[in-house]
DNA sequence: TATAAACCTTACTTTAAGGGGAAGGTAAAA
DNA sequence: TTTTACCTTCCCCTTAAAGTAAGGTTTATA
């Protein structure tokens, strides 16, 4: 099948399963005579996978290893449990630094009364030496 | 002052302050006899304001907005709350994402056995059609 | 049959916020 | 005087595509 109908079932866009192609992440075979992309029903698996993949944070170079387990007949599930367990300690580490901002943003907001005095709080915080 | 003691007053690297330059974000004068640029301790001042804004994920264009509010004497406190409320909403989306996708990891990782045998559920969960 | 619409191709530019490094000018210290 | 430490502009690199241009192909319609 062409380029399109792979985007379609892959339910990604047409740009984004030719930048995989053209990074050989998923590599489809092009023909000679139009040099349209020809993917089979195998490439949109792959596309498929990595289209979940890339929707839980893993990054395109993770999504590359993973494929290469994916693929990989002999594959152990420890190696895919371990990156997965880096990838939760990521989260956590970014989580942790999302909920410390938030903290002293909403004590800047609370503390400023929001009104048509140009006195205000959070710019004193920013402006502190 | 050159840009060098302007950078460690700051505490911002050399390359982002004359970045913040070229962006016309904290813009010096710039002398014509060494085409050095040539900061002023109010210079200084706007460059920490800005560090500090970044840090606490204001992106480069919020920035510049904060910036004018600061240096503006009519700025009403308002506008800096509304600016700020709405950057905690948007840190409040991040987090949720953020937790759900942990949630799913998790609980992906928590059901892999972890061992040589190649069956594998996180990889069953992003093969899935 | 002619043509228009719907595909497909490569290639270039842009995004955010700088980092790295080259090539070269300037200033201060040894 | 020379070395070292600054400073300058310029260009490429990063992520993961999206946007657009210019042009080739295929299919549907008049």
């Amino acid at each position: 099948m062409n380029i399109g109908k792979a985007s379609k079932l892959s339910d990604l866009t047409v740009k984004t399963v030719r930048y995989y192609a053209n990074i050989e992440l998923v590599k489809p075979k092009q023909s000679n005579f139009t040099g349209y992309r020809e993917y089979s029903e195998e490439d949109v698996l792959k596309l498929k996978f990595v289209g979940k993949a890339r929707k839980f944070n893993f990054s395109i170079e993770e999504c590359r290893e993973l494929l290469s387990l994916y693929e990989n007949e002999n594959r152990s599930s420890k190696e895919v449990k371990k990156i997965t367990l880096e990838k939760i300690c990521e989260i956590d580490k970014k989580l942790k630094e999302l909920k410390d901002l938030r903290n002293e943003l909403s004590y800047l907001a609370n503390n400023c009364h929001g009104d048509d005095r140009p006195n205000c709080p959070i710019l004193d915080a920013f402006s502190q030496k």
